[in-house]
DNA sequence: TTCATAATGAAGCTTTATTACATATTTAGC
DNA sequence: GCTAAATATGTAATAAAGCTTCATTATGAA
């Protein structure tokens, strides 16, 4: 198969330019595909009127092996809510489409960042937050949460560590930067002013500087380590943004770095903090649940 | 098949109960479900050390009809990352490997929140947050930065929002509340004593609670509408979590839901504070990207 | 129209999966 | 601790599904 992990869209992109029988054959798994993966190759054949080699040579003409390996391909692409199509939601959608929509969208978002983590990048920038001796994280608007949840993290860490979103604040500390300091910029756009400034006061000042944000941006282009995503496609009118989530989840995978570097005894730490927080807690109590 | 769409988990709840066959079947095809979507019941046999009747039965126990039917639904099973068993990081992992196991447990956690979603409930709370005359949003640890970008998105409304975590603000505002408050409460335990605590003092004044947390827990007995999650089985032992994502998307569900209650006139005034925001940003400048 | 090329289908062949039956293993009762 | 029933497993035969070869038909360019 082809790198295109959906075999729908592939066909439907294909359609012009196939073959009498083919057409055919292509019809019927798009009008029907959950009913083709239940299908053999004889069943289909007679249903779209052709004959069993025709739909072998289908099959192999869209990059599979042979009908067995279409279908299992064809049911890849079947998976409730994962197309990699943006749903968008719109006026007509009720409570029954638009919260299946938004997951799936998030979802979509996260395998599509998946597919182009930079792990390099990742290592890098691992490398850096597990060496700071202070590292700083600035987001605002939608960012500054993602700032403050990996000020949570990361406070776990014996490393000082704090979030600021005010632009003076962050003009001080960007300026006197130095050798031994992180600074994780967060933002989406890339493009937000006073970030910006921040990012090449900070970059002047021998401090690191981290950049979570749009391939490219000029905030991008101020920063030693970008951990840059695709600018998602859709607008987003007035839909709130799958980045943001995108975001949290390449904290994880900092935290996580930093925490496998460290080995045994940051886990260890890690357990204690953890340990810490009972006392706040009510005990489970699991006997009542709501219906 | 049964009403569990994932072969995986069905699978692994059933190795308890296997025989020795069919763990050593359940086994190879845990070990990589991928390599056995392509295999032949001959070529899965042979990596067994089991008779290909054997895995026939195999399939058939599980409720196929048959092993090509039961590939089928193994394929399903495997959509890019998606696994639906948690996948533990464990110190061995490296780069290469942790960061494809923290997206794809996030993917999972959110699939099968998609799966659980209450949407009545969902409704339920859009009607209250849509009519609430002050709204305000609580959390702490990692759901404070929940709590802040809820606020962050609400704020576009009209409605007056406000976040806390301070426990003493958290108590007082909530032994002041009256009708037309809606309050918010996030916590992924339902067991933090301060969020409790204000939940049940907020719960006798009149106001409505809405809880974005583990049901039937304590926190969630002492609210009007729970928006609640299964509590994940994993125990994260020093993992981040991957339930904030799932409280991020429902925040994104909800704030949608009143969007589209409220119809034109809101979007156009979402429109309207967007476009304020413009002249915060730098021109776009895509030309160099990194390499 | 003619030849070359591509598309299609029929028949036979190969691979794959299933069934029936025999053998081994486990389990429960005595 | 033995025996009988039930269960699990494997062997071999059977059936089904898929693939390949080759002949036939359609298509298109000269």
């Amino acid at each position: 198969m082809t790198n295109d992990n959906n075999v729908l869209t592939q066909i439907q992109a294909a359609l012009p330019g196939l073959s009498k029988s083919d057409t055919k054959i292509a019809q019927v798994v798009l009008a029907d595909p959950e009913a083709a993966t239940h299908a053999s190759i004889a069943l289909l054949a007679q249903q779209a009127n052709v004959s069993e080699p025709s739909v072998n040579r289908f099959c192999k003409r869209l990059g599979a092996t042979g009908y067995p390996d279409f279908k299992i391909w064809l049911a890849r692409s079947l998976v409730a809510g994962v197309r990699y199509i943006s749903q968008v939601v719109d006026p007509q959608d009720t409570v029954a489409t638009y919260p299946g929509k938004l997951v799936d969208n998030t979802v979509n978002a996260l395998l599509l960042a998946r597919e182009n983590l930079p792990l390099d990048i990742l290592e890098e920038a691992v490398t850096h937050l597990d060496a700071a001796n202070r590292i700083y994280f600035f987001g605002m608007g939608t960012s500054a949460a993602v700032a403050q949840d990996a000020e949570h993290k990361f406070f776990r860490f014996q490393t000082p560590v704090t979030t600021h979103t005010d632009p003076l604040m962050l003009r001080m500390l960007a300026a006197g930067g130095c050798q031994g300091d992180v600074f994780v910029f967060i933002s989406h756009t890339g493009r937000t002013a006073a970030i910006v400034d921040a990012a090449v006061l900070a970059g002047s000042s021998g401090a690191t500087i981290i950049s979570l944000t749009a391939q490219g941006s000029p905030l991008a282009q101020a920063s030693h380590c970008v951990i840059g995503l695709e600018a998602s496609e859709n607008t987003e009118d007035y839909l709130p943004m799958t980045s943001r989530i995108v975001h949290l989840v390449i904290i994880d995978i900092l935290v996580t770095g930093v925490t496998l570097k460290r080995g045994e005894p940051c886990i260890e730490h890690l357990a204690r903090m953890k340990e810490s927080l009972l006392s706040t807690r009510l005990p489970l109590n699991r006997k009542r649940t709501k219906t």
